[in-house]
DNA sequence: GTTACTGTATTAAGCATTTAATACAACAAT
DNA sequence: ATTGTTGTATTAAATGCTTAATACAGTAAC
């Protein structure tokens, strides 16, 4: 998988960042199994015990549970998954209209630049 | 001062961006005598050595200069200081297009959004 | 019943960050 | 000359993250 960790955040944070983020997006899909331990760590390339401590996060957060020894399944509460989602995006365009401003950036300046990013 | 930092990356990196942030928009203004390591280090709540190293880290990205024993003084280059408050800007609008796409809202959507927030 | 796969737990080592406690050289003020 | 303030450097201890190397109990497949 290759992926490139920031050296300014502990790898288990960023992996449950980006598990979290597959499963709101449905790419791993709601109830779904998920690959083990094991092999979570190899596809991401971390040891064992860091991908155990980003599983065990997640899990705490509720968007994965284990069942001991028969593996570990996405969470069946679409609730949770569908107001993480838009409390996420509500998140981005908080920090970034706040960034933006403490920038020095006018709220038409702001919403200017958006519109010739987003096109 | 009490700010609350955070506790998932280095407080050093963290003073970095704090102080970054007040050079470019001007509270630190071009040419200006800085307080001293220590007094930065008692304003901020931190230990000496964490604020000397971030102190280094602008130093060595350009924005502060060490005169020996007379102090500390922010760049007289205006250039970097509008370079860098343009690309920080540049950055955030950037990260913020893509976190939101991947998040699965379409330009549009995510122009409503900015202009409900913005307004 | 043996084998292979689950999740989970433990111990140890290496590393970076942070804090603490000093120390030193250069300069200004008195 | 002494005192106080600069920036800078060093050593040590505490903590958290990461990796490594195992180990164990439960279950499914054969």
């Amino acid at each position: 998988m290759s992926i490139v960790f920031s050296q300014n955040s502990p790898i288990y944070l960023q992996l449950v960042e980006i598990m979290k983020l597959k499963i709101v997006i449905g790419v791993w899909p709601v109830g779904e199994k998920v690959n083990s331990v094991r092999d979570l760590a190899l596809l991401f390339e971390v040891n064992p015990n860091t991908m155990q401590r980003a599983l065990a996060e997640l899990e705490r957060q509720g968007f994965l549970y284990a069942e001991r020894t028969a593996g570990r399944y996405v969470t069946k509460d679409q609730q949770l998954i569908e107001d993480t989602r838009h409390g996420m995006a509500e998140a981005y365009i908080v920090d970034f209209c706040e960034n933006m401003k403490e920038l020095g950036y006018s709220k038409d300046q702001i919403i200017d630049l958006i519109i010739k990013e987003a096109k």
